[in-house]
DNA sequence: CTGCGTGCAAATGGTTTGCATCCAC
DNA sequence: GTGGATGCAAACCATTTGCACGCAG
């Protein structure tokens, strides 16, 4: 029954418009790039509801949140795990655009963890960076 | 030729102890959780020292800095990148103790990105946690 | 109407940094 | 002796939070 889950939830312009933007681009914004994108809709938005409903967001399973290796984290409107690629200069984020089986373990060799969900992220140098470099 | 790169590079103490305490340990400490540990042995150590050093350090490859999901970095005295258990309520990390091949992406499907390197991240519940939520 | 969500601003908390001093080489 | 490393404290910066008001249901 999903109406348990929703008791309450109220659907905010802000909230939809936050939403929806990330789910229109494929970089992986950090908040404050959602925040940027979203004040352009709408101006007197605040940082604070931006991380409110990235959270809220991400706790629900709609987007995913970044954790990786950079300072800030990212966010994903792609709720379903996949691979991504990180540049450790510039902190990019791009999907990895190659199917890759993510590993798994079995359920005896896990520890005694539960619930186990697998975050793949390779770690390298962008073209941009690469470039700047030379 | 290794001298290039220990141009100047002293060993304090400091820098010593720090190393040693963290592979003495198969925790994933955090960065004021070694400066809890050093500073049983150097009680006048600073926290900033101690931030100072594992950057050093990492940045050397001697150690590993734990991106991952959580707040805090965490650090591994092991630096061969191997696969982690992350647990998604207390933030501690294990090593996973399980033979699991690193995904691998052919270098012309790397998007340009180069010098890749592997992270994989199991996110779960840890046994602990899992008992508490009982 | 209700109470969830918002805007604003102050507070938090991990990490970084400037500077004078110290000590490893 | 020299410059890399330290201790201390202030600065940073991403994120969180308290509070009074606003608006979706």
């Amino acid at each position: 029954m999903e109406s348990e889950d929703k008791k309450g939830v109220r659907l905010s312009r802000q909230r939809e418009t936050i939403l929806a933007e990330l789910c229109k681009v494929k970089t992986h914004p950090t908040a404050d790039e959602v925040y940027d994108m979203v004040r352009k809709i709408i101006p007197r938005i605040s940082l604070g509801t931006v991380y409110r409903n990235l959270d809220f967001l991400s706790s629900r399973g709609v987007v995913l949140r970044l954790g990786g290796a950079g300072t800030q984290k990212r966010f994903d409107g792609n709720p379903t795990p996949h691979p991504h690629l990180r540049c450790s200069v510039c902190g990019r984020v791009d999907d990895l655009e190659y199917p890759l089986p993510l590993p798994e373990v079995p359920v005896e060799q896990a520890m005694g963890y539960t619930d186990l969900r697998c975050d793949v992220e390779f770690v390298g140098i962008c073209p941009i960076c690469a470039r700047k470099k030379m």
